[in-house]
DNA sequence: ATTGAAAGAATATATAT
DNA sequence: ATATATATTCTTTCAAT
């Protein structure tokens, strides 16, 4: 299991503030040469600790009204295609489903109407009470603070240590806290694969 | 007040998948040159609407433990304060602060323990209650749709059309709804600005 | 908005620590 | 295993149109 020095720590951070930075510009201030934080940042990728490079777009430039932070109640065993459906429109920024069959949405509604949002993307009959607030102020953490490198066991949700192993399964890199989790999870994605 | 065109949201979009994806790479999907993709990104930065070019972690791996929406229900007028104060720690990822004084945290937490996290971050006096609740599954919208450019004007809060104007302020970009809405911030901003 | 030239950055390979 | 130096390739930027 690899770990996460300070070094990673200090380019992750840094492409937090820019993801366009040089590479270059990376290797200066952490003193390595440009090719180690080509590798390293592939390192990342691969991991799954980026996910992605992307932009962020003030949603609320381009989608004319409020935004909103709505708290659908779902009826049993519906939430997850409520958050699913509600997903695809275009002025919802982010979807939270959570325990308790509840989706949280971020979005930017017209003159505050998220009742329009709601019925035009999701069966009102699988919504028990919806509850809309408008959003006064939001802000990501763009720090990262001193954190560890700690994935949960896709198998058993214990924490991996030292110790742990990991698999690459279609592309997929998952952690596991021992062999035996390791094995037990990919007998049983492969079978599951088997009988598609 | 410049608008977007199609080029403009295709650009956009292909940035919001992979923000590194070479300028040469879009200008040949959108068939337009790399130095027009260049200026066409600036101008997007310069009106504000590309807040910047960011990486997508997966803090879940990072912080041991699972991650949970809480929301806190804030004595009043002690919203904001606790909104800056917890967005401080590590464990924080996005912070929404919402009418009615309440604040809507997506953090990740050990075993479930979000009393600590508030302790640590906010006077817990300043708090009524608060809510935890596990996130499922959580998913970031990275499609755009068909949106307008549509800024609400800096001073009344109307939609800006076509007829709007723009201010550049201390290197921020603000957008009006008409000549006197401009004028009107502008004096204001100017007067806070002298008073301190 | 394009072209073409020049500067600059990313990667692959081989090599050293 | 991890970093480096160099060379090659690919990108971006700048000027002129």
């Amino acid at each position: 299991m690899p770990g996460l020095d300070d070094t990673d720590h200090e380019i992750l951070q840094l492409l937090l503030e820019d993801a366009r930075r040089p590479y270059s510009d990376i290797a200066e201030r952490v003193d390595l040469s440009a090719p180690a934080i080509s590798d390293r940042v592939d390192r990342l990728v691969e991991m799954g600790l980026i996910q992605g490079f992307t932009v962020d777009v003030d949603r609320s430039l381009l989608q004319a009204g409020v935004p909103v932070l709505i708290e659908v109640d779902a009826k049993p065993g519906r939430a997850a295609d409520i958050a699913a459906s509600v997903s695809d429109a275009d002025s919802v920024e982010r979807v939270y489903r959570t325990a308790g069959g509840r989706v949280m949405l971020a979005a930017t509604v017209p003159q505050s109407d998220a009742s329009e949002l709601l019925a035009e993307h999701v069966d009102l009959g699988d919504v028990n009470r919806y509850e809309v607030r408008m959003i006064a102020d939001s802000e990501w953490a763009v720090g990262l603070g001193g954190a560890e490198f700690a994935p949960d066991c896709a198998e058993c949700g214990n924490s991996v240590d030292e110790e742990g192993e990991q698999r690459t399964l279609d592309g997929e890199r998952y952690y596991f806290c021992c062999g035996s989790c390791a094995e037990r999870f990919v007998d049983q994605y492969e079978s599951l694969k088997d009988g598609v």
